[in-house]
DNA sequence: TGAATAAACGGTAACAATTCCCACTAATTT
DNA sequence: AAATTAGTGGGAATTGTTACCGTTTATTCA
């Protein structure tokens, strides 16, 4: 993270982003607070939700709008796809190749400045589907 | 709305099915709520999400887990994709033709059983670049 | 038809996620 | 080192949604 001028780079905003490198679970804000407390037990909540906004607009993050009651963030930023469980609510990358040509279609068809676009697949994952299983012959 | 033995076809459920059938705006539960009070000035905004809720686990309509802070009710259940303005909030069909091949191409390269997936879109609509224009020149 | 039963309602309280506020602290500038 | 400004921590406020519960409405069945 490079600090602009009037935006420093603080040991808080540091951890914050060392940590959501660490792990590919797309964690939300409150599991990104739980991680950074073990090495910053003083840290406030709202200290966490501020700086992941602010390094989610100025793209060293990325904020997932996906479906579920909370946010997640990613430090993965290149473009890629998302699967969310609807059974334990996880979410994981889905690397399939992003489609390039579909944003000029959507600008076609619509009236409106097309900017991005995400894909989220939704399923049932490995562990989830197998405790399913088990319950069935149980 | 064919009302199971148990499940009981009330005048709310009907207006407000009827009420979100008007509409291709994929209104918020507090707009469906707005729009309904104006025919039954009684109900309250739990009667609506609790129906929309219902409805929405039994196919009738869709429930839509956008980005933005919430979620969205629509009476077309076809498959299709959707476009959010990210100046306004406002969510629009997206008509272009459903990928019905690439949940199997997620399902070959997951560890997941994939159900369904979603594309949205996101831009700037009509209106909104209009008013940035206007705001230019001003 | 009319009492018994069950589903749904309306109103309000509770809840969860997020944002806001503000006195204090830390970093940067002069 | 003092002055200035950005950021923090903690709690309060806000927002969207769900839960609860006494009352109403619909259905069942005697």
């Amino acid at each position: 993270m490079q600090p602009t001028p009037q935006m420093r780079l603080t040991t808080q905003r540091q951890i914050i982003l060392e940590e959501l490198e660490k792990v590919t679970s797309h964690p939300t804000a409150n599991e990104v607070y739980d991680m950074v407390r073990k090495r910053l037990p003083r840290i406030g909540l709202g200290t966490v939700y501020r700086n992941l906004e602010l390094m989610a607009e100025t793209g060293i993050i990325l904020k997932l709008e996906v479906g579920g009651t909370q946010k997640r963030f990613d430090a993965t930023t290149h473009p890629h796809y998302h699967i969310r469980c609807i059974s334990c609510g996880k979410v994981e990358d889905m690397e399939i190749p992003v489609m390039t040509d579909i944003e000029k279609a959507a600008t076609e068809i619509s009236n409106y400045q097309v900017l991005g676009h995400h894909i989220e697949f939704s399923g049932v994952c490995g562990t989830c589907s197998d405790s399913k299983d088990e319950a069935l012959i149980n």
